[in-house]
Parts: structure tokens; sequence; C-alpha cells
DNA sequence: TATTTTTAGCTAATCTAGTTAGCCATTATA
DNA sequence: TATAATGGCTAACTAGATTAGCTAAAAATA
């Protein structure tokens, strides 16, 4: 009777099924059915229901794309590690369109949470920017100017909103090549 | 008995509710009741339903921000006027974080209609960036990595995503220095 | 002006999804 | 084995979106 799923496998469902669907269209009952379950018996599993559902598929996604990203930077330093972070953040994005949207969204106004959730992407870009010789302030500032770019190129490029044909991939590279050299200035540079 | 509403007079209160409480909590039933009728009669002005509102909110934000962006620039060019807009881009989401959210949001995928809402704030973008002498190519790349910036930043800071006490006003502005120091390095360049 | 049409509201009712309560069989454990 | 915990179930409730069909006010028109 019973159909042996455990939390961790619902969550990799329910990710697969939001990168089909889209985030909107994971609905309790809708996951249920795909796992051989009524929706109510979900409750089990996630005692906060559907938001909290919400919530794990969003720290399973931080968790997912940190891994992605320590593992293409293994191995490289400086420009190559953005390099391959930044590949890595987009290719996550386009493979995982759902995930990612559920990695937005969770509470989005003042969640503790998420804010942790990030930690661990984010630390690994300034781990890479030691390299740089920076400041404090400077690693901050580039770091969530990577950031930013990152989400937002991600956000419209999945969301089809760059309808201009020129390569996007060309895009892409420029705009690491034109962060790195805002990287490269403040070396040596004046305080910022 | 008649309520004496009109479409843009529904929508503009929508938007409020939407800064106010977040898109999500501007449900038919409340939207309705705040303007003092029930909610089944919002179907007269929108027979499209929540849906239609949506993409009513999607296309006031995206002229709003226009409006917005048209006419901080007036009377600037090249620098001054990207400084411009971009500012004028961050304290628009800043005052208007529903209505932002609603900008993103209507059907997400594959929507040809936000594609057109947001030509117009692109366009001005396109527009100053004529004095730089770029290529289209490189105009396209130079306006996409702005736009993903700053649609990053937003989305990120108007969360609460950026979790370091650094001033945020830096980040910003350094961002753009460094962007337009890449638009700059274009000019004469090699063609990318 | 009188009539007709349109508009913009209403109530009642339906549908869908989330959720809660409480039941029961299986599984694990003392 | 006896007991407890687990993970499933059905029934029932809620809230919000939506539809259908009614009606009075307003506006257009004969």
């Amino acid at each position: 009777m019973k159909a042996g799923l455990d939390k961790q496998k619902i969550i990799e469902i329910a990710a697969n099924m939001a990168d089909e669907k889209g985030i909107t269209n994971v609905t309790l009952k809708v996951l249920a059915n795909e796992l051989g379950i009524k929706s109510p018996s979900l409750y089990k599993h996630f005692s906060g229901g559907l938001d909290e559902l919400n919530k794990e598929l969003m720290l399973y996604g931080w968790c997912s794309l940190e891994s992605e990203i320590t593992r293409v930077a293994i191995g490289k330093a400086k420009d190559d590690a953005i390099f391959a972070i930044c590949h890595a953040y987009r290719n996550f994005v386009s493979n995982h369109k759902g995930l990612f949207e559920a990695m937005q969204w969770y509470n989005m106004y003042q969640s503790k949470e998420h804010l942790k959730a990030t930690q661990g992407s984010i630390s690994v870009l300034f781990q890479v920017l030691e390299a740089y010789g920076l400041t404090e302030k400077q690693k901050v500032h580039s770091v969530r100017m990577l950031r930013a770019f990152l989400q937002g190129f991600a956000d419209i490029e999945s969301h089809g909103g760059y309808g201009n044909p020129t390569s996007l991939d060309d895009t892409f590279d420029f705009a690491i090549k034109t962060i790195l050299n805002g990287i490269c200035d403040l070396q040596g540079g004046e305080e910022v």
C-alpha cells in the first residue's frame, strides 16, 4: 500500500515537473498524481503544504546550482574560473527553468532562508575573487554585479524576452568580459 | 448604483494594491472589495478575468517605466543619459515593487505582448546609444547587458536578496561605470 | 420625449486547488 | 507479540476564479 516515497525523492520529481511544465503548474494534486498518491498524503511529507514544497524546491535549486558551479570551477582560477561559473549558471537555468523560478520565488519578501540558500553559490564567487587582490568592498561590488547580471540575463533569456536575433552567446561573453575588465580596473585603482 | 469605474482607473488602483501588498495578494475579491463592487462585476471590465488584469498591469507597468525613463533622459546624452536612465529604473522598481513583479510575470513563457511592451523602454536605451558610434550588434549587446543587469539588480534588491551591509548605491554606480567602460571600449575596437 | 439598447452592477452556483480531520493498514521497534 | 510511528486514504471545508443569468441605470436613438 505504501508508495515508498521519501522527501528528497519527491522534491526531485517536483523539480523535474517544474522544469517541464513551469512552477505554477506544480500543484499538489498533479504532483500527487504523478507520485501515485492523493494530494492530502503529501502533507505527511510536507506538513507546511505547498508553501513548504516551494521552499524545499528553492533550497534544492540553490544547492544544485552551487554543486554545478563548484564543479566547473575546480582547477581554474581568475577569469577562467569566472567564465566557467557564468556559463555553468546560464546552462543551469536553461536546463532548469522551473527550478530557477522556484529559486527566486520562495517568500520573496523577507526570507532569511532564501538569503542563506544563496550563500553557497555566492561564496564560490567570493573565493574566486580572492585572487584579484581586491578590498572587501570591491569584492562585494563585483560579486553583486555579476550576480545581478547573471540573474537578469538568465531570467530574460529563459522567458524569451530577448527579441533580437543577434547571438545571445556573444552578448553573454561580451558582458562577462566587460565585468572582468571592471574588476581588473579595480586592482590598484582608487577605493570605491 | 453604478460605481462609475473605468478600466484605466481599476488598473491604477490594482497597481497601487500590488505595490502595497505584493502582486499575489491582488485577488479579484480583494480588488473588487477595494472598488466597492463584487468580484464577478470585474468581468465586465476584464472579460479575461485575473489573467487579463495581470496582463494589463504588465502593460501599464512598462508604459509607466518608459515615461519615467524618457522623462529623465531629456536633455542628457551619453553617460549622463545612461546614468539617469539606470537610476530612474532602480527608483521605479523601489517605488513599484508589485507592479515590477507584474511586469515580469505575465505569461512569461511565449508572450508576444510582453515583448512588445518592453520595446518602448528598450528603444530609449537604443536611442541614447546612437551617440556612441557603435555597430548595430554592439548596440544590441550593450542594451542587453544593461537590461539584464538592471533587472537582476532591481529584482534582488527589491526582495532583500543582498545580505551584505555594503552600500548598494555604490555597487549600482560601480556597475554602471563598468558597463559604460565596456561600451567605450567597443568604440573603435574590433567587431564583436 | 419615449423607446430601445448597452452597460455595469448583482446573486447564485460551479469548479479547482489547498488544506484539515480523522480513519486504517503497514512497518518498525521494544 | 504488542505497541508505536509512518504513510496512505476518504470526507469535508475553504477561498478564489469563473460562469450564467437577472436587473436597473445610463446612454443612444427613433
